[in-house]
DNA sequence: TACACTTTGTGAAAATAGGAACAAATGCCA
DNA sequence: TGGCATTTGTTCCTATTTTCACAAAGTGTA
């Protein structure tokens, strides 16, 4: 399997990259809210575990945006990584089963600071196609590709059993979704300018486990 | 930030390792289901977007489970796998924060294939706390260390508010509790001693968004 | 202006992780 | 039994990722 990696700018990087940029992101809003102006490579990484040329080479892969001597202004490296990350611009998505887990998301709120916006929910169940939770109406599954295509939406979740995320997914590539942050515990295939994205609890609580168990 | 690293039978190697593990684990469980007894590193891997060469060098760490010409036995690989990984014996976990996460979780049942048990679960709000939700009390938040303590557990989840998380954090640690898992979108910070793993979905989002901005 | 300090951006070096390739086992069949 | 076909375990090589270390660039002060 090669790892994936990302060139652009001549450069080439890994989704870690990415990752760590998501994490700036966050710690540069807060110092933001904290009224700080001005921040050096060394401050913002001793609170992330992360080390000061790392967070100068990420950065270096779009660009010069500290001033020497100095260090970065907070307001204008925000900006700057919300363009490269792309949530300058609204984010449409929809979720697939609302279950427990979905409707927790439904009714989440701290996506709209990254202009993640639900726009749409499909369900299976009779009792919840047509309910409305937190504003997103609960479509039938049956109209998945049409509302899909419909809304011009890129993005979806999955959160229906692992049994039918593989299908789910099928369908959604067909509808033109070009990206899934997937729930279910399954391995998803998918084609190639498809992006797939995991969370999967029962691994990180298996590797948090393995470690308990053989430290020493 | 030095990547962290595993060392036990005079072998190092990375905590991918064990996640990957439980990714084998998680396949070999479906084979056994459908009756299958005997795989080839070439054939499971197929599935996983894994190569086999990494599936064998993975479990060389550990030890020889296969045989030569002919594959790995299922049921065989399975519990070695679940011996290695620790999750051979139960793990009582607790719940910190039961909120539209938290509540997902303690109702969720996937944990127990892994031995994993929701003990206890904390919150704050006096609505919440004497309820019980599938089966697990609400403690109030206040008895946390108490409570902890006297269980014995090792392992928490933290479905918190983010403002709060690393408070909650310290006093995980201050009760002993030596693994967490992290839903709040921060930067937890504690002792070596003590693992912390992350599931950041707004990270993942992002970098889905960061790959969709960029094609081509 | 000169000099002392800071801090960035980056090429080179070091550390890690991944993969090809092959000897060593094993099974099968004539 | 011997030869052929498989497939593992492991070595060694390659690619990627992280860190080091320093020139370049900026600030402050006398
Ligand atoms: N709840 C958790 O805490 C948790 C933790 C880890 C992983 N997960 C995973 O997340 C996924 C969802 O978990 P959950 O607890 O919300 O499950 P759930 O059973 O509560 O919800 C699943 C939802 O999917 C719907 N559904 C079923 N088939 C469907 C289909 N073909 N099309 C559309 N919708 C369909 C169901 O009607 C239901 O509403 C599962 O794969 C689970 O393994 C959940
Ligand atoms: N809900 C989601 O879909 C989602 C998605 C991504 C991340 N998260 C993160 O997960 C965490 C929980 O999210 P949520 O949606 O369940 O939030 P929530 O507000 O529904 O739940 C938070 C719970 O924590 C409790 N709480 C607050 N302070 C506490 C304290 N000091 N001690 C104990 N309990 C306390 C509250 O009473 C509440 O029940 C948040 O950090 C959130 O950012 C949630």
């Amino acid at each position: 399997m090669p790892k994936s990696k990302i060139c652009i700018r001549k450069m080439c990087f890994s989704v870690e990259t990415v990752k760590r940029l998501s994490l700036y992101l966050r710690d540069l809003r807060k110092l933001a809210k904290k009224k700080i102006e001005l921040i050096s490579s060394n401050k913002i990484t001793q609170l992330l575990n992360i080390s000061p040329a790392q967070f100068r080479k990420d950065l270096s892969y779009f660009g010069e945006f500290g001033k020497r001597g100095v260090g970065y202004e907070v307001k204008k490296l925000i900006k700057k990584l919300e363009e490269i990350l792309g949530i300058n611009k609204e984010w449409r998505i929809a979720v697939v089963g609302v279950g427990r887990l979905g409707s927790a998301l439904l009714r989440f709120e701290g996506f709209s600071k990254f202009n993640i916006k639900i726009k749409t929910a499909f369900d299976i169940s009779k009792k919840k196609v047509g309910k409305v939770i937190n504003g997103i109406k609960i479509e039938d599954v049956r109209n998945l590709e049409r509302v899909i295509k419909k809304e011009k939406i890129k993005l979806s979740l999955i959160c229906t059993p692992p049994q039918v995320a593989q299908d789910i997914t099928n369908r959604l590539v067909r509808a033109g979704i070009r990206g899934i942050l997937n729930f279910a515990p399954v391995a998803l295939k998918a084609p190639n300018n498809v992006f797939i994205s995991n969370v999967d609890m029962a691994c990180e609580l298996e590797r948090l486990i393995f470690l308990l168990n053989n430290e020493r």
